[in-house]
RNA sequence: GCCGAAGUGGCGGAAUGGCAGACGCGACGGUCUCAAAAACCGUUGGGCCGCAAGGCUCAUGUGGGUUCGACUCCCACCUUCGGCACCA
């Protein structure tokens, strides 16, 4: 087939690279043969890659392809190592969008759903990725959700589910609760919408048994940025909480207690404020000014959350007529409501401090209050304070303590605290509960009947699924079809047998891709979410990737999962993955999120169509650091289309070939060969996908300028470049190696193929260009041979044309080498 | 306000404290063509000198510092992005 000494056919039409043609066929022989199932005895160590799943919202866009195809890239590149490796995918299918679609149609949420997963599995097949496409999960099937709903049992079993009547947050526009965690800038994380409060009995999951642990990264790698974004969230705070009496007339309760980080300014306490919302507000006020508080709490509930959240606004409140009692030192302090304090942080209340605290500060000025300062601050003159305090000094005005200096202070009144019972060391979160309820219907139903007698009774393990209704009618009343089906929401009593009423609320969609990673194990299994053998084998994730948009959603909610699923015995680890990567964010061209509501979503069918699936991955990976993102821009994909035109040519072309062992082209191939293997193998580890294409398009453009320079270099080396370019380009543009590896001669596959080695030597230079500057400023370079003796560049520098100027009739004071780089003379 | 990340050509971006701008886009010039597209070849940070080969000089947000040497390390500031935010 290879003809020795022939020139390349260069404009051979039947020899082009046509990639449409190619990964189609390919595409039909990975699926026919299996060549990416996974299988469960393979005695290779194993490697579990995870991407984050898709929503079904209709399309595969060009953000999924770059969160995607690196990914795949990574997974591919450790299956070449020798790994076993499990890359799955799946839909995550429950949710708003589909209900929202259904209303709009008239049909049932499934069908537009599995309608989505069918066109978006063929979208995601274009793209050549080696999922195994046998494990796939759809959430919302019922063999899928009916496991979701036996975690919410076991999680009501072993306490860590509750429900409650609570202030929650409420979407009206989607007419359904949200989590803390789904309301970003007061607003509905998926729609926008000014959220409001609402006073509703709810089913919530313990995650704040959590916190602290959640607080712990020790065990995985994920990066700071994310780290820092679930401590933000969580919310620690050291501090104590301390008592205040409370003697008001006809009020039972006698003290109120609040959390505070600065316990050791207890001294100068000069008022005290709770939140509108707290229950003892309407209690404890006088009759004198009961009007105004009225007035001033209906208006706080008014507000909106948005205006309330201001930081910018002035401080208002009233003053409620009661007094508490600082048990430190007997003062009566009169007690304000104020909005600036929040009911759900910490007891609702705090103690004020204005001295040292500048929301305290700012209230005391506007309304003529005390401020008394309890430490004695280096900057502070002892002259009318213009602004709270900070930290520093020593403890003045508060009795006992007078002196004791900062460092110190917190630790002394809180001892004292505990051993007079005022009050205890403790530590407060910021983090609530995680509300799992929806008054949706295109979710996991709730497993729990409703009995006159028995209260909320969990639906027995043996009954899941509860199903879905096939027949749902929506209503234009807002409200969840579930609410007025009555073949759901009959059920007997599962303890006592009589008519009960089911829970209409469904789970979050959250919860349901809180696990979904351990269910690819075992998909099929009808017995158990999966079998603890294959627990053992696979899990935990070893590498995950996905957008940082889900920070403190669902990568804090599947960490909290699989800590409760640990203590509950059902798996043995941690951490659900240990390590994270997360990709940027690819943007629409306008700079924002792509979102189909923008109407900025660009869909990646065309480019696929155009340039062939293996030029739209090597583009996306070719745009810049893969954390990066950045907007979406099509314009350079045209280089990755002719690079990898021209890697079709070189390879496939013919080239003029003998028996040159050891000559200059042949030991230059070599060693661009090598050197190739080395970077490649090292950005594809650290994901540096960007100067891994790069770096594959230099040695491709040497490959072309040695075969163009009429050169013959020995056949083995050029075989071996020509196999080392298929291989290396494998993870990366899996169909082009596939045929290209096929047209060299080899057998299937490239993808089974054992990621070539680099030899260092025959990846050394042999020769180096060295830099010679003269204080600083190079003034000549010099090709020496590679770990040159410093004498023989010194003399060849001071012989140098360029050089000899600067350095004649000066002293020279210096000289730096640093071997095979550069020669520094410093000069006076 | 607090926490985190980042500022480099017209654009995306590259550079273990050691030759700034790899690789690519775009632009310009050329080959091929009746012509255009495609493809291929060459040039391409700014300024200055030179017919030319080439040389000089400025340049990595701003200002300082450390160093023989700074895109890289340190300090201050400015800007952008992301997160948290009246959290007691």
């Amino acid at each position: 087939m290879t003809n020795e000494t022939t020139t390349r056919p260069r404009t051979d039409s039947a020899a082009r690279y046509s990639p449409r043609e190619i990964e189609t066929r390919w595409q039909a022989r990975w699926e026919a043969d299996g060549l990416y199932l996974t299988s469960d005895d393979d005695p290779r160590p194993k490697w579990y890659a995870l991407t984050m799943l898709p929503y079904t919202s209709g399309d595969l866009h060009v953000g999924h392809w770059y969160a995607m195809a690196p990914s795949d890239a990574a997974a591919r590149f450790k299956r070449m190592h020798g790994y076993n490796v499990l890359f799955p995918m799946g839909f995550d299918a429950f949710g708003l969008p589909a209900e929202n679609a259904a209303i709009k149609n008239g049909r049932h949420p499934a069908e537009w759903t599995f309608a989505n997963v069918e066109r978006m599995r063929g979208q995601l097949k274009s793209m050549g990725a080696m999922f195994d496409w046998s494990r796939e999960v759809v959430t919302a099937s019922p063999d899928y959700y009916k496991w979701s709903q036996w975690w919410f049992l076991q999680l009501l079993k072993h306490d860590l589910a509750y429900k409650k009547r609570a202030a929650v947050w409420w979407c009206p526009k989607d007419q359904t609760v949200l989590a803390n965690e789904q309301v970003l800038d007061g607003k509905c994380e998926r729609c926008d919408t000014v959220v409001m409060k609402r006073d509703l009995e709810q089913w919530f999951f313990r995650i704040t048994n959590y916190a602290e642990e959640l607080l712990d990264f020790s065990k995985m790698q994920w990066s700071e940025q994310i780290a820092s974004m679930q401590r933000n969230w969580i919310g620690k705070s050291v501090g104590a909480e301390l008592r205040f009496g409370l003697d008001v007339q006809g009020v039972e309760t006698k003290e109120i207690r609040v959390f505070t980080t600065r316990p050791d300014t207890v001294y100068g306490v000069t008022f005290f404020v709770v939140a509108p919302e707290h229950p003892l507000v309407e209690q404890i006020t006088t009759p004198e000014q009961r009007d105004a508080v009225r007035a001033y709490v209906d208006a706080a509930r008014r507000e909106s959350e948005i205006d309330r959240m201001s930081t910018e606004r002035e401080k208002t409140g009233v003053f409620t007529g009661a007094y508490v009692t600082n048990l430190f030192n007997g003062e009566q302090v009169p007690v304000w409501t104020a909005d600036y304090v929040l009911s759900t942080y910490g007891t609702g209340a705090v103690m004020a401090v204005p001295a040292h605290d500048q929301r305290d500060f700012e209230f005391a000025k506007k309304f003529g209050l005390k401020i008394v300062p309890v430490f004695q601050h280096p900057d502070w003159d002892g002259g009318e304070l213009t602004a709270a305090l900070g930290h520093g000094g020593s403890m003045i005005n508060s009795g006992p303590f007078d002196g004791t200096p900062d460092e110190q202070a917190i630790a002394a009144v809180v001892k004292y605290a505990e051993e007079q019972g005022y009050g205890r060391g403790t530590v407060n979160y910021r983090i609530r509960d995680w509300l799992i309820s929806r008054q949706r219907m295109w979710g996991a139903p709730i497993p729990i009947i409703y009995c006159e007698t028995h209260g909320a009774v969990p639906v027995p393990e043996s009954d899941l699924p509860v199903l879905l209704p096939d027949d749902a009618e929506f209503r234009p009343t807002g409200e969840s079809p579930l609410t007025y089906h009555e073949g759901f929401l009959r059920a007997k009593c599962p303890t006592c047998g009589e008519p009960g009423r089911r829970e209409t609320d469904t789970l979050d969609t959250f919860m349901c891709s809180s696990w979904y990673q351990m269910r690819y194990i075992d998909p099929h299994n009808d017995e158990r979410p999966f079998s603890r053998e294959l627990a053992k084998k696979w899990l935990p994730v070893d590498q995950y990737t996905g957008g940082s948009e889900h920070a403190v959603m669902h990568l804090l909610y599947t960490r909290f999962f699989t800590k409760a699923a640990r203590d509950m015995g059902i798996v043995a680890f941690d951490e659900p993955m240990l390590r994270l990567f997360n990709q940027g964010q690819i943007l629409g061209p306008d700079g924002q999120r792509m979102s189909k509501s923008r109407g900025n979503v660009i869909a990646p069918d065309g480019e696929v169509e155009k340039w062939g699936a293996d030029t739209f991955r090597a583009y996306l990976m070719f745009l810049g650091p893969w954390d990066g993102g950045g907007p979406y821009d099509a314009s350079g994909i045209s280089g990755v289309y002719r690079w990898l035109s021209r890697v079709w040519t070189v390879v496939t072309g013919e080239m003029r070939t003998g028996a040159h062992a050891d000559t200059p082209e042949t030991r230059e191939l070599r060693r661009w060969t090598h050197k190739t293997i080395t970077k490649v193998t090292d950005d594809l580890t650290e994901f540096r996908f960007n100067t891994m294409v790069a770096a594959l398009m230099e040695f491709t453009n040497h490959l072309v300028r040695l075969r163009e320079s009429g050169a013959e270099v020995d056949a083995g080396a050029w075989r071996e470049a020509q196999e080392s370019m298929a291989l290396i380009l494998a993870p990366s543009v899996p169909h082009i190696a596939e045929e290209l590896w096929s047209r060299l001669g080899k057998p299937y596959s490239v993808h089974t193929q054992t990621w070539p080695s680099f030899d260092a030597e025959l990846a050394a230079d042999d020769a180096v260009e060295i830099a010679v500057q003269v204080n600083g400023k190079v003034r000549e370079r010099l090709m020496l041979p590679v770990d040159a003796p410093e004498d023989v560049l010194r003399a060849q520098a001071m012989a140098s044309a360029s050089v000899a100027p600067y350095v004649e009739g000066k002293e020279i004071v210096r000289v730096i080498y640093v071997p095979n780089r550069l020669l520094n003379i410093v000069v006076r």
